[in-house]
DNA sequence: CATATATGAACGGTCGTTCGTTCGTAGTAA
DNA sequence: TTACTACGAACGAACGACCGTTCATATATG
């Protein structure tokens, strides 16, 4: 027996937690609008009126579940964001593919969540999301190059602006993976996984890196 | 006068297309359950019920749009198309990026349409237009090849696959041109629609291409 | 006349949201 | 212990608005 509340046989999952759970499978399964609030409530098992006790209206709930992926998929453990800051570009090209295919796969909902928001509220509530793109980006890798145990062994080409060549790498894989894995078109290119993340390695170190040829 | 109807000041636009331009202009700015037909009627100058003259419900009037779309999407003489059919990849690598910006602009409709099957019917629609998507890639690089006029200037990388490398050009310029004009994230790379393509196809050139190190 | 097109009121449902009420627990005074 | 108070959590009927669709009716064309 807690202080805080009797534990009871069935791991109590508060309500809150089980209405945005709900609520993100129905929004990413049927969109926002032909999702009703007595979808959520009857997934979530909670009343229909429960629901605002905890949130104003129902583009809330939507607000409050892109937010809190939002603040998951940029914190510094998971895998694109470990990718991107361990080890600088352009010697993480592979690299980056694979974290890709783990977080679209983890984070599936969240990137669904915002195909939501781009074609139901116009991208309303994900454009600051969008803008400084390339900000954030620039960001990383200079952060990435700051760290002590960086040794540059790679360079770009001269003529390749190495912050876009990053964006280039990193969406070539987000949007391959996307289209296998929330999309559902299962190899779509006609290559596995891990052969597709090699061919696109394969082709951007080729046409990035400053004087090798072959890889 | 006309044998077929009087044509009075106001340009006829028969009320058919009209359902149908309203239609697409509100599915793709509210997605599919956020318009309603009564939206339809209004925006189009119609009265209610007269929809259902031409369609039998409301998702056959998505469902025409898609079609109609798709129709005219793959028709020979759409730039996209004609890049791919014209000259043979890997000859027409900056080539299929001005035409890929090309068709996005062109069919930014057909494109947002897509993702609200994707979003709001699970990509019901539009699934066997993703699957084998790689036979029709193949197909196009094939007949491009088998004609006449066609001299192989570059060759591919031993080590490429040919069709899996012109998706993956084509896509990523796709992909780009999409977030750009359509989720109006203007100049995400921070750079123009011209540096762009040019940047993207330096570095496929000496990713694909054999032998060739400096495009 | 016949036929095709157009209208908008009306129907049965469902929507998001509200609100009066009940439930369950904690605190406290007796 | 018991009795009472207090209060957030939870409920679900009810409200008014809007939904997709139908249909009796009207209009225009031939």
């Amino acid at each position: 027996m807690t202080k805080k509340t009797k534990i009871g046989k069935t791991a109590p999952a508060a309500n809150l937690d089980r209405i945005l759970a709900a609520a993100s499978d129905l929004f990413t399964r049927q969109g926002f609008h032909g999702t009703s609030t007595r979808d959520i409530a009857a997934q979530a098992g909670v009343s229909l009126g429960n629901i605002y006790n905890y949130f104003g209206t129902k583009e809330e709930v939507f607000v409050s579940l892109l937010e809190k992926y939002e603040k998951e998929y940029f914190s510094p453990d998971q895998p694109l964001i470990k990718a991107l800051s361990s080890t600088a570009f352009p010697d993480n090209i592979e690299q980056l593919g694979f974290a890709s295919r783990e977080t679209v796969e983890k984070f599936s909902a969240y990137i669904l969540l915002i195909y939501v928001d781009v074609v139901e509220f116009k991208a309303r509530h994900v454009a600051k999301l969008f803008s400084n793109m390339r900000a954030g980006y620039s960001a990383a890798l200079k952060s990435a190059e700051a760290k002590p145990h960086h040794k540059p062994r790679s360079k770009v080409a001269p003529d390749v602006d190495p912050v876009a060549a990053l964006m280039m790498v990193t969406w070539n894989y987000s949007n391959y993976f996307i289209m296998e894995k929330l999309f559902k078109v299962k190899g779509h290119y006609g290559l596995g996984d891990t052969e597709a993340v090699k061919l696109f390695a394969r082709v951007f170190k080729r046409g990035i890196l400053a004087g090798g040829r072959s890889c």
